[in-house]
This record gives structure tokens, C-alpha cells and sequence, in this order.
DNA sequence: AAGACGGTCAACCGCTCCTTC
DNA sequence: CGAAGGAGCGGTTGACCGTCT
């Protein structure tokens, strides 16, 4: 029937795993396409790629989520719906993965549909022309945390120059946009009634560095619910 | 003690988006 | 401008493990 693929599945070794290790160090990211041949491994590209972020790569943090990670996967759920990149960026050393696990494991269970995102606001962050015309920011945002989405010259020398000044811009939009995203969340909290428009918002941005400073009130009530639906699972 | 059941997590699959030519 | 190829994402699956009956 079907072709039968000319590549390993399921479970790595520990061999495996040393090989690519090996060769994602020699190498560096990016480039998965080349990685199984340099590697030696009998593996695909996707298979290596997703090896690497979910289980090798050296920020990965292992363990129960903390409070404050909980805390703010469900803020972010609430405004991002399932994107789990978006969602993970956010959150250092947690993958899209673990915190996909995480939520469909831990949380999609206890919490009621009013601790999830209104489905008004997650439709309008689903359509996918609102995320793909920022795909800077969808795609880039989560570099912070596995280090994985880079540009796609990141193999040439000469883009690496480049980066100083464009990492700087490349960061500051990444800022407004979180930010904007979560005050508008803020203010549609509020005006629950009304959407406002991704992309023409004229948001007022707030002069703080933190990036959540602005929505602490926002979210205080929905906290303490959160909570109790949570029991206190994670320390609470 | 053992089988059933449920939860968790690593891995795969198919699709979409982006870049290059 | 369109096609092709590559990269990444989210949904789903399946194996493993712990708990319950």
C-alpha cells in the first residue's frame, strides 16, 4: 500500500540523542534539512527539529510549572487561544509542547469556559491574516525562551552584523505588540461588547518595561477564580 | 495480584506560511 | 507573479506509568 518511509520513528536513544547534540552544537540550529545526514542519524528533519526543541536543547526546563508560569499561560490562553508558540515565547524554558501538554492535561479540565478566552476575541486572534501580516512577531517571539526561530539567513556571517541593529527594532515591536495585545485585552475586558482591530489599533502604550504591569488589574478577579477552580494545584 | 482505567508526555502527521528562484 | 521547497505550528496519537477496583 503506502510507501513505507525510509526514516526511524518513535522513541530516540540515548545514541541518537548524542549524535544530534553533537551535531546541533558543531552546526548550530537551523538548517534541519542537513542536520540527519551531518548527524548520522536515520531520522527527518521534523523529527530531529522537534527532538531538539522539546527535549535537547540545553533552556529547556524540566519539572512542575512554577505558580507564575501557570498564571501566566492561562493569562495568555485567555488572549492568544491555542497558539502555543506565541504562548510558550512568553514563558523561558518552557516549549510549545510542554505547555500544549500542560494545558490540555492540567488545565482545560478545571477551569470553566468563562476562565477561557471568549471566543469572540479567540476567533479574531485566529484569523489568520491578523497573526501573519505580524509573522515577525509570531514566529520570532518565541526565540527568547528555545532559541530556535531564527531569520532566514541566520547561516550567513554577514546577517549576523545586521542583527544589532535590527534585533534592537526587532524587540521593540515585539514589545509593542505584547503590550498592545494585552491592554487591548484589557480594555475589551471592560468593553466586552466591542472588538477592537488588531491591525489598525491605536493603542496607548504605556511607558513601563513590564510587560504584564498593565494588566495585573485586569486580571485580579479573574485570579482568585482561577485559583479556586485550579484547587490550588500548583501550590496555591 | 491482576486487569481496567485514566493521566501524562514524547513523537508524528498534515497543514499553513515564508522564502527563494 | 507564481511555483516549489523548506520550516514551523497545532492537533492528534500512542506508549508508558500510576491508581483504582
Amino acid at each position: 500500500m503506502g510507501r513505507v518511509s525510509r526514516f526511524r520513528k518513535g522513541s530516540w536513544t540515548e545514541e541518537e540523542d548524542k549524535l544530534l547534540r553533537r551535531c546541533v552544537e558543531m552546526y548550530g540550529e537551523g538548517k534541519w534539512r542537513h542536520i540527519p545526514a551531518r548527524a548520522g542519524l536515520n531520522r527527518c528533519r521534523k523529527s530531529c527539529r522537534l527532538r531538539w526543541l522539546n527535549y535537547l536543547h540545553p533552556d529547556i526546563k524540566r519539572g512542575d510549572f512554577a505558580v507564575d508560569e501557570v498564571d501566566l499561560i492561562i493569562r495568555l490562553h485567555r488572549l492568544l487561544g491555542n497558539r502555543w508558540t506565541l504562548i510558550a515565547g512568553r514563558i523561558p524554558g518552557r516549549t510549545a509542547n510542554d505547555v500544549k501538554n500542560f494545558w490540555n492535561s492540567h488545565l482545560s479540565k478545571k477551569l470553566t469556559p468563562e476562565h477561557k478566552l471568549t471566543s469572540s476575541f479567540t476567533h479574531k486572534l485566529h484569523d489568520p491574516v491578523s497573526i501573519a501580516t505580524n509573522s515577525r512577531w509570531s514566529r520570532g517571539n518565541s526565540e527568547s525562551s528555545s532559541g530556535d526561530q531564527q531569520p532566514q539567513g541566520e547561516e550567513e556571517d554577514e546577517d549576523e552584523e545586521q542583527e544589532g541593529e535590527e534585533g534592537e527594532e526587532e524587540k521593540e515591536a515585539n514589545s509593542s505588540f505584547w503590550k498592545n495585545l494585552l491592554l487591548e485585552g484589557e480594555e475589551m475586558e471592560s468593553n466586552s461588547t466591542n472588538l477592537a482591530v488588531v491591525e489598525n489599533k491605536e493603542m496607548v502604550v504605556r511607558e513601563d518595561d513590564d510587560l504584564f504591569g498593565g494588566v495585573d488589574e485586569w486580571l485580579q478577579d479573574m485570579d482568585m477564580e482561577l485559583w479556586g477552580a485550579l484547587g490550588g494545584s500548583s501550590g496555591h
